[in-house]
DNA sequence: GCCGTCCGTTGATTTCGATCAAGGTTACGA
DNA sequence: TCGTAACCTTGATCGAAATCAACGGACGGC
């Protein structure tokens, strides 16, 4: 297999096309960024790229987890960017990595050459317009997070984090997963402690009380169902009338 | 003085023109923006706009400081936005407010009608890129926000708010204030522990340790002085070898 | 098979900030 | 001038999560 077929292949299912980007592009504008694009695969644990490093490419994750992380002079961590499938990677205009990005399962990412990617996005409006969207999205869920970092309990901080990643995990954006739901827990408990800006045992703890008081039930260390989603989210202290906004 | 001329008067000053979204704009755009235009004021204390309420409108502040908060089902509040002079309010693209904007002290904002400013948006491209380049800084100021109230201790938080009022006061943006920096903290101690996700009491105990040990002092309840301004920045707990990034 | 490493769990104890409670100060209106 | 309400400070005590510590299971290499 040829790097220019494996290129074709990833695109038809690639996020970029039809989440991200690309959303509005007519052939045109999608033969150009096809010319400017190439795929990184990353390991567990790998770091993408260093805050304060050069970065020379703009992207979107097409498979696996990447985690942006802020970390103090004594070593103190906090996640501050969860990015799944379909997010969006760097920062247009800035050629400096802010944050630490490590992958934190097998990834696989879809990168723009950062010059010609610029140089569409002012040829191409409704680049900047959807990449705003993006960006706004992005900003909501940042405030949610500094919520639940200031001012939920540990055990809401856990429930709330299984309802973000169940609802990820089910198909269309923000869905109630049904009951009975099972996914797969993608992070470490030292990275979701960081994450929740825990320690990786009160982390391990709460999942534990979780699972006692019958809220959840694991399967091995990292698989997760939940039997009753709706009791799921009245552990998280968020308003249960449904997501109206966002 | 009529409507008309106070508008002009206010517009020379008005921090729209210089660092929001008509940074960029010609004479024509300019005059499209005067058009819908307006202005209203707030009182202290006073709610803008409530979490679900229809939003007519964006805007920036043009003087004082609003806040945006969001509040659990019993009564837990987080400030997730502070919005001083030049920050620009509400989301392109979505008529529904997702936060609680309040005026912290009295307040000026210069407000752009929804539907006439979404269709310049369209027709004129660099807003929307200017709109991106507002949107970012503000993404990476919630995830520093978020490192804070993850990971920092009450004494550390109290310092780092010191030190971004102390930036954002001083002219120029990012840059180091002098030693004996003097301002007024904009906020009451109870909005100072929901921007810091702690209570009043800590906040109240923190400033009084901090004057305690030199760091600071106190003029009345609000006005600080700052004698040696590296010395605060040492006990924000942030990398001291400068803003390089950002 | 055995060893070492990584990841996760659980227990004992400590600590930082929350909570409960009492006053103090300032501003403003009657 | 006094009274009152909003805002702030300080003290005593409590409790949730951090810290310190020990252990168990899974996996991979030798």
């Amino acid at each position: 297999m040829t790097d220019m077929t494996f290129t074709r292949i990833q695109c038809d299912s690639c996020p970029i096309r039809h989440r991200a980007v690309c959303a509005r592009c007519d052939d045109d504008e999608l033969a150009l960024l096809e010319a400017i694009k190439y795929y990184r695969s990353f390991e567990p644990g790998q770091t993408i790229v260093w805050s304060g490093d050069q970065m020379d490419f703009l992207g979107s994750v097409v498979e696996g987890i990447a985690t942006l992380n802020q970390t103090m002079e004594d070593g103190r961590t906090q996640m501050v960017g969860l990015l799944l499938p379909s997010d969006f990677v760097g920062r247009p205009g800035r050629g400096t990595a802010a944050y630490d990005t490590v992958a934190a399962t097998k990834l696989t990412m879809c990168c723009f050459r950062r010059a010609p990617f610029e140089e569409l996005m002012v040829r191409t409006p409704h680049i900047a317009q959807r990449l705003l969207e993006m960006t706004l999205d992005e900003l909501d869920a940042a405030r949610e997070w500094m919520l639940l970092l200031g001012r939920k309990t540990a055990r809401e901080k856990i429930a709330s984090l299984l309802v973000i990643i169940a609802r990820r995990n089910s198909t269309g954006t923000k869905a109630t997963p049904t009951d009975g739901a099972h996914f797969d827990l993608p992070l470490t408990r030292e990275a979701t402690a960081d994450y929740l800006g825990l320690t990786l045992e009160t982390v391990s703890r709460q999942i534990s009380a979780l699972k006692r008081d019958g809220v959840i039930v694991l399967e091995g260390k990292r698989g997760i169902t939940v039997p009753d989603f709706h009791r799921l989210i009245e552990e998280t202290g968020d308003d249960t009338d449904g997501g109206v906004l966002v």
